[in-house]
DNA sequence: ACATGAGCCTGTGGGC
DNA sequence: TGCCCACAGGCTCATG
């Protein structure tokens, strides 16, 4: 199975694959397909990107941020299987699930999302949007110490924390296993009894995994006609994700992946080298 | 204030 | 072969 799942590094790679060809240029022939996403798009969407001139495409969180020179922000949440593609040319044939179509010099860049947990806003104060009014601090710009100290905030399990974007941003449930996994913390240990030798490690192993996955992105942007979606290139170093029954690949380790559910969500883990 | 769980949505894959 | 249904999960909202 392909899985699709945009957490930090997904909405990463889409950044880097679409701001060399957006930054600077007017946003042209937007058309936007009348299916509603998480939320209604906005019935002057259109007219506020049309003819605007980008400034600049950056990342928060998993939220892409389309800064326009109208004092507008273009905002973009890729749900679970929102996708970009980018076309060499002005010939576009719609297929399902697109949403979203505009053009940028003699380009066309389509949003594709097919179950609609995605989510398109337009706003001038982006940091007053949804979840971004209070995101956390990003894993590449966090101290240990703020890291710790917010781990201290709750008494939820480390793996439900890791999740809660407020905590962190960016994590979604890949990436939060396989850094519990690196650093054997077991996704059960709760938050605030971390400690914060354990949290300076954990920090250290999320900026790996994350790096890592962002690294195997970059590789398949070679090829920007490739920025489609297709994102299971990191699923063949997954160590512990999807992995229910298999060996546990930690050296040493005689351990047996194992998944359990917490708060309604797949979990996966190594119980033998994750305490 | 904090924690939990349902619901949104469609494609996929296992079981029969 | 084809049907059915559990499952995937980021986020919001309602409830405890």
């Amino acid at each position: 199975m392909i899985t699709n799942l945009p957490e930090l590094p997904e909405v990463e790679t889409v950044v880097r694959g679409i701001a060399p060809f957006m930054e600077g240029k007017a946003i042209r022939q937007i058309s936007v397909f009348p299916t509603k996403l998480r939320n209604p798009i906005q019935p002057f969407f259109t007219s506020a990107v049309e003819n605007a001139k980008v400034l600049s495409v950056k990342r928060r969180g998993k939220y892409i941020l389309i800064c326009l020179n109208n004092n507008l922000t273009w905002i973009t949440h890729l749900g679970m299987s929102g996708y970009v593609k980018i076309i060499d040319s002005d010939y576009y044939k719609k297929v399902k699930h697109d949403h979203v179509v505009w053009q940028v010099e003699n380009k066309t860049i389509v949003l594709n999302d097919a179950r609609r947990f995605g989510d398109i806003f337009i706003t001038e104060n982006p940091n007053d949007y949804g979840s971004l009014k209070s995101m956390g601090p990003e894993p590449f710009e966090i101290t240990v110490n703020q890291f710790y100290e917010n781990l201290q905030k709750t008494s939820r399990p480390i793996k439900n924390a890791l999740l809660d974007q407020k905590i962190i941003a960016g994590l979604g449930n890949i990436y939060v296993a396989e850094s519990l996994w690196l650093t054997g913390i077991s996704p059960t240990k709760i938050s605030n009894s971390i400690k914060i030798s354990d949290a300076k490690k954990l920090m250290e192993n999320i900026i790996i995994v994350l790096n890592k996955a962002i690294y195997a992105g970059g590789t398949t942007l070679k090829d920007h006609r490739q920025t489609n979606g297709e994102l299971g290139y990191f699923q063949q170093s997954l160590m512990v994700y999807n992995q229910e029954n298999k060996p546990c690949q930690k050296n040493q380790c005689d351990g047996i992946i194992y998944r359990i559910i917490q708060s309604g969500r797949s979990t996966f883990f190594c119980p033998k080298c994750q305490q």
